[in-house]
DNA sequence: TTGTCTTATTGTATTTTATACTATAACTAT
DNA sequence: ATAGTTATAGTATAAAATACAATAAGACAA
């Protein structure tokens, strides 16, 4: 109860799992280093540290705005990732002393999920070398925890569409068929669902609008588009809750 | 990008919210400080900065061992509090300098969830004056922002029981009443529950067992005692994921 | 012993929701 | 015309949630 250095003095960044969809699998969109340094061309997880005049959330937002130039993205604040041994890897200290241009003891992170449609043309942010959608099956050994950080994000994703089942929207384009729709929960869930009784559970909601319009340029029978009404969404939350 | 204070470097601490079950309603178990300084009566949530070699799970560990004993409790990281403002109160810093004896200027927090039974004989710490159980529905005014943490906490214990429903049996004695284990639940879930439909579920929980006991010393016909098998519930967790 | 009080215990009918199935239609491309 | 591909839709069954009230058991007091 008495020396200056018992307690943890340090760092605090939030990093960010942004997911996207590719009609087919969640992607997760990584940024590349950009360190000057040799092997340094790992890719991870946009993050920052928090400045001091910021929370949390409010650095998760500038970062995802760097990235797409959305003010308010929709996110969530899911985990804090805070061992010790997170900034045991030398390179990783050196890149982020340098990123920072701090000397970096201990970091601790606090983790943030986000959505985005994945055709949404990115900013180019200085601080890294390029961004790219990858996908979650396919994702590179990256810096600190970040792999396990994506890992427990996949969980939470489920967990955020069962509470706020609007979210899914947000990693579709603004007209969807169904078959989209469908496939987008068979990539969250990891389990197919049976076709029909998809359809019938579709049609029995209500701010799922089915509309008078159709795909173009498929070479099979072209599906219906729906859309996403929001505020008969918050109607129908306004009365079950 | 550069200069060295536009980053936050912080001290971070862990604070518990310990729930308990007083057969009528859900407790926290607050601390009351002892600082030695005027006005410094005030109760607020156990809680710790976080030691340098330790993560948070491993501070909450050691806060709630303090408080009971128990070596590793069932606990929960659920959100971290991270809003400059937190420490604005400067009579809350003057504590925290005086408990820990160094200077903090900016200090953010992890919070963790607990469970405990609440007849369970709880430690005196030497930091605080006293503990003691409060009535959620009965807070007094916290020190930092320990009121939104509370109420933030009561959201997700429902999300806990729903993804985890062997935590209810932390809150009861080993033996308890399926009046108990209702109530319990229109605690949790603040919500009257249905006592015929109640029991029809109960019957149906294999990992419920009835015991040949009854409660003694009541006022009226004596209710059967219940006890929770975990060796059961976790064969049905396991053959459900 | 009787009656009163309090809580414990239980079943049925209905509705809602989930699941397990396949046949046909529409369009494209050859 | 035909083959290939995806879209679309209904029925039967099972499981789960909901609504609803009468009787039993024991404690206690008169």
């Amino acid at each position: 109860m008495s020396g200056k250095d018992q307690f943890m003095r340090t760092y605090v960044s939030v990093d960010c799992v942004v997911f996207g969809f590719d009609s087919n699998q969640l992607n997760v969109l990584l940024v590349e280093r950009n360190a000057q340094l040799p092997n340094s061309r790992d890719l991870k997880l946009p993050g920052s540290l928090i400045y001091q005049h910021e929370n949390a959330d409010e650095a998760a937002h500038r970062v995802l705005n760097e990235l797409t130039g959305i003010k308010k993205m929709t996110l969530k604040q899911f985990k804090s990732f805070t061992s010790p041994k997170r900034t045991q890897n030398p390179e990783d200290v050196r890149w982020l002393e340098f990123a920072y241009n701090n000397k970096i003891d201990r970091l601790i992170t606090i983790s943030y999920l986000s959505l985005c449609k994945i055709n949404r043309r990115l900013n180019s942010v200085a601080k890294y070398q390029s961004l790219d959608w990858c996908p979650v099956n396919e994702l590179p050994a990256m810096p600190f925890d970040h792999n396990q950080i994506v890992e427990e994000s996949l969980e939470e994703i489920r967990r955020w569409v069962e509470f706020d089942p609007a979210i899914v929207f947000e990693l579709l384009p603004s007209k969807f068929t169904e078959s989209e729709l469908r496939k987008l929960y068979e990539a969250i869930y990891r389990k197919e669902l049976d076709v029909r009784n998809f359809h019938k559970k579709i049609l029995g909601i209500e701010y799922i609008v089915p509309l008078d319009e159709r795909q173009s340029n498929v070479a099979h029978r072209a599906a219906r588009l729906y859309k996403f009404d929001k505020i008969l969404y918050n109607k129908r939350m306004a009365t079950i809750e």
